[in-house]
DNA sequence: AATGAATGAGGTTTCATTCAT
DNA sequence: TATGAATGAAACCTCATTCAT
């Protein structure tokens, strides 16, 4: 497979290198923050130089809207998906959208993303604005109905649904900042399966309309 | 027309300046990150000239380390205190443990700090790791202590502790950061109290040995 | 007037240097034109360094419009007072105000503006477009106007006032126009007085209504 | 779906490409500047891609000396044939000299070589200086001669003849700078035929032993 | 012969830090 | 003690040039 010929400088690859590019900027700003991160460390995790980002992004901030629009909102139409063929109980539908989402999204790179808007909310309105409500919202208004289903054909206890489906989600939305925080300075870092196990369990437990003593098993 | 006693071009204030600054540094970091935010936006909401930072901190991470360690600890003591004063069920204790966090620090501006630690661990991963320890494991023991006698004591249901805690506290947290990024962006911006009043009967329930079914009022 | 004290690494100029700058930056940017001009140098040739620059100018574009629209317009507004207050022959008239100008423009360094927006007339139309009227035409029109009387009164012969006058003061500005480029080059550099004093000869000859047959000695 | 013979992705045009490339470059160099001149636009200009030029020029400064020593040459040598083949009076060959540098130069897009070498001079001192001996200074030389002749031979009054010739010509330089810069921005354009007959009347009117009182038509 | 993706030197601009006042 | 003008390192960005295709 390895050519004889000396390996060329370097290689065209005008299909792939967007991809690239957004991956390498991903894991440069979740890590330093937007401002922090210097856009020679984001070529080089690409495997290009300063000048090739150009190309392609027509600049840093550039590259940062496409990330944040490119990779949520499918995540989130695979969700909305699950409920419109969803029949059953409530719960079943709750477990099966929350479990998408932690697989999806806190379990791939694209957690980065969530942690990302928080951090430069206050430096891109506009933008965060965006994720706002083509994402977040749209995710919460999509779990408050089937909350407000639980409700009404007493699966749940009465709640403020609003406030219920933002209460459910945190401890997941915890362990994905967690993931990119603090995660790599402890010593032995969060075992995230078990996490969510546990978090499934409690929030769930939470908002049921009896006790359900369910364990982790 | 000049005056020797009367308005003089600055005060000397060397005993309110530091905390003025520190108060004033949180406000921007917090708001715009630590690599953008402006040592003279700084000053300014200080109510000085950049160069009077430097009077009383080394420079711009200085100014954020004197920041992480001064503020939250204080804070914590004050729940050490009440864990040892407290006799009496585990379920009250927790309750009085998790609103003192939440009127001392959630509803402070000391409520900036874990948000800018989340952001900023990534590129200052020693005080990200001194408030790893000084602070959140510090408080997660705290409350595990509490989460394990009330499981022993029958309070509660049998969890992992440790994951119990994180997850218990997971919702006050995420108000916390979610104050920080997107609520000024809200159309109706979260009702705080409301907030804490559904989350601390949720994450009750969710350790509950039976259901509670208490409401929220 | 010399310190014995060991000389200060800078000085607090706040009140010369925009001056300064902009003195610097007429001579790098008529040397080597507005793109080529590197900021660091002009920066140099003001004695500062380059951020400095920016204290006073909020870039290189500001630099050059600051420029152009502060050097000239005074100078015009002298001749304009000349025409205001003269009385007798258009021809003494015409003369003073060309000599004012050759005075006030083409010996002092101001001569480097017009050949400066003849250069960049193609990347900065706005800019051009105020020189142009604000300048030249409005020069052109005070010009025309004792062209004009001069005609009516029999000094001059009848010819298209609007290109005479354009005619006329060809001369002059070739001059500037050739001190800024090719002037440097020259074995013998063009003598600017006898230039001036045959130009203004030969151009009034031009326009007379009949032959003056005066010459230069 | 793949042919052999029908439309090719490109054309060799190894004739024509050269001329074609510094006909590009003329009138992005004058337009923009020598370094504001994107090398990218002469190419797009020319029809060709960027990697081409370099097939022909060995890079930019090329294209810029390429350009300057091949066009003005051999006008100015018709300019010589004229003298040479000319017999009559002095004052019938200046014109003819004259006309043939309008109608070669001025009014085609050669005119943008003086332009551009004016805006260059302080970049490029040699090319300059070969533009000054090869063109200027040999062009002023051949028309101080006739000018010489015509004073000797009275058609003339006597005026410093290095001086006479700059002066003489200053009018129509004057247009071809003009045509390069605010031209394109004057509501109404300069006529540059009118403005050539003016000029040449009054030019001639400057240096004629008599009063000649010649009009336009 | 031609393309255009990739490079990287070199410029502009920002801003933490210093220091003359 | 306080100021804010001045500095200069470090970042972003451009574009002439190279080179794989």
């Amino acid at each position: 497979m390895q050519d004889v010929e000396a390996s060329p400088r370097w290689q065209r690859r005008a299909e792939e290198r967007p991809q690239e590019l957004l991956d390498a900027a991903l894991a440069v700003f979740v890590e330093r923050g937007f401002a922090a991160a210097r856009l020679e460390e984001v070529a080089k995790r690409a495997g290009v130089s300063k000048g090739t980002v150009y190309l392609y992004f027509s600049g840093k901030e550039e590259l940062l809207k496409a990330l944040v629009q490119s990779a949520i909102v499918p995540q989130l139409e695979n969700v909305e998906a699950l409920a419109r063929e969803h029949s059953g109980a409530s719960r079943e539908l709750l477990i099966k959208m929350v479990d998408a989402m932690w697989r999806g999204i806190a379990l791939s790179p694209l957690s980065g993303i969530p942690k990302l808007m928080l951090s430069e909310a206050g430096n891109f309105p506009e933008l965060a604005r965006f994720f706002l409500e083509a994402v977040i919202q749209r995710h919460w208004a999509l779990m408050r109905q089937v909350m407000e289903e639980g409700m009404a054909n007493g699966e749940f206890r009465r709640l403020p649904a609003d406030l219920a489906v933002r209460i459910f989600v945190a401890p997941m939305m915890m362990a994905v900042f967690w993931k990119h925080s603090f995660m790599p300075l402890e010593e032995t870092p969060l075992d995230m399966e078990r996490y969510f196990a546990v978090a499934l369990d409690m929030s769930l437990a939470g908002i049921a309309a009896q006790a359900t003593n369910s364990t982790t098993d």
